[in-house]
DNA sequence: ACAGCCATGTAACTCGTTACATGATTAC
DNA sequence: GTAATCATGTAACGAGTTACATGGCTGT
């Protein structure tokens, strides 16, 4: 009885709630403005072998469009069920965080306080970007983020997302400073 | 020359600049009181495997304990130069967050918010344990966290988590009240 | 005409995991 | 004696990536 799915796959069917049906490229489109922030965004080639399985598992099905070229998916009841069972019956994993920053600081010993400093800056023009990133997807969401409209549950996680973001900063900042002590 | 080596290779390898030699299992050890919090900390089986590798490299070599059974490894001086080289020549990469938790959330409309709220408090209760975890191995470090001892890098490291897991508290406190509203 | 985007898919490969196998040493 | 921990490794597998291949449609 429904064999273990990965927790990608859960994912691209939960980008399928929404009310609308999508292509492959438009639901890898989906998971680029919002998956992406704290799942991952997986290769076009995954997404459609994904839509394969789920299809095969009838969980999805494909409403050929009319031109026939091309076709949309559709979250069908079976797996609007499965996702709702997911949800419910399975704890939630511990978060990953894969941070080759703080990786690299951990062994800034090896090219000191200075080498480090400017790691950290660099770093923090990215995550600027990506919050700039982020407010434009929050702000695309802004009339529609009731909780008890469509997109009321997104803008929470945008939200948070973005605050993340700014702790980042903040912290950032802090350890920049300590360091900083130590250059001059 | 010098092909591309995974990061997790550069983590194990970067464990093993604190000035003494270690056993794979000890290894294992060391990532899973460190690395664990902001990189991954790889099986028992990768970190042998692993070790292997760096070896026919030349970054690290085994030197045999006097009984002969176990080994401890020790980096190289060229482990050194290419460790230094990476953290200098190659960009550090954004961080990956994969936050099962934030993608539960995105699709909360599918169970609402009463099963949404008592998800982030199963949340909020496992980040205090892992928070508290991290909390030890801080503390193990006070004495020698200053930024010319040893463990001055990972202890910044070690406070970066620290401030993560609080602003993660505290925002996730908000969402609540934000989603608890809907509740009542 | 050409660039850029829309659209789909296969093949090869790497990373990393779990399962399995083995055996020594230490603590109770 | 027996359970836990120390210690090392192989094999099978899965998830996900990059590279490759193909072709239509749209705007300039």
């Amino acid at each position: 009885m429904s064999q273990a799915l990965p927790t990608t796959s859960f994912a691209l069917l939960g980008l399928l709630t929404f009310g609308d049906d999508l292509t492959g490229y438009e639901l890898k489109q989906r998971a680029d403005r919002t998956l992406r922030f704290y799942w991952v965004s997986p290769a076009m080639s995954q997404v459609y072998t994904e839509l394969g399985r789920l299809a095969g598992l009838g969980l999805v099905k494909a409403t050929g469009d009319k031109d026939g070229r091309t076709s949309r998916y559709r979250i069908t009841r079976r797996g609007r069920e499965r996702l709702r069972t997911w949800l419910s019956e399975t704890p939630a994993e511990f978060q990953t965080l894969k941070h080759p920053v703080a990786l690299r600081l951990l062994i800034g010993h090896l090219v000191g306080a200075e080498h480090t400093v400017a790691m950290l800056d660099r770093h923090l023009a990215v995550l600027a970007q990506r919050r700039q990133e982020l407010e434009r997807v929050r702000e695309s969401l802004v009339g529609r983020d009731g909780l008890d409209q469509p997109f009321g549950y997104p803008a929470l996680v945008a939200d948070w997302g973005l605050e993340y973001f700014d702790a980042e900063r903040d912290t950032i900042h802090r350890l920049r400073e300590r360091l900083g002590e130590q250059t001059q």
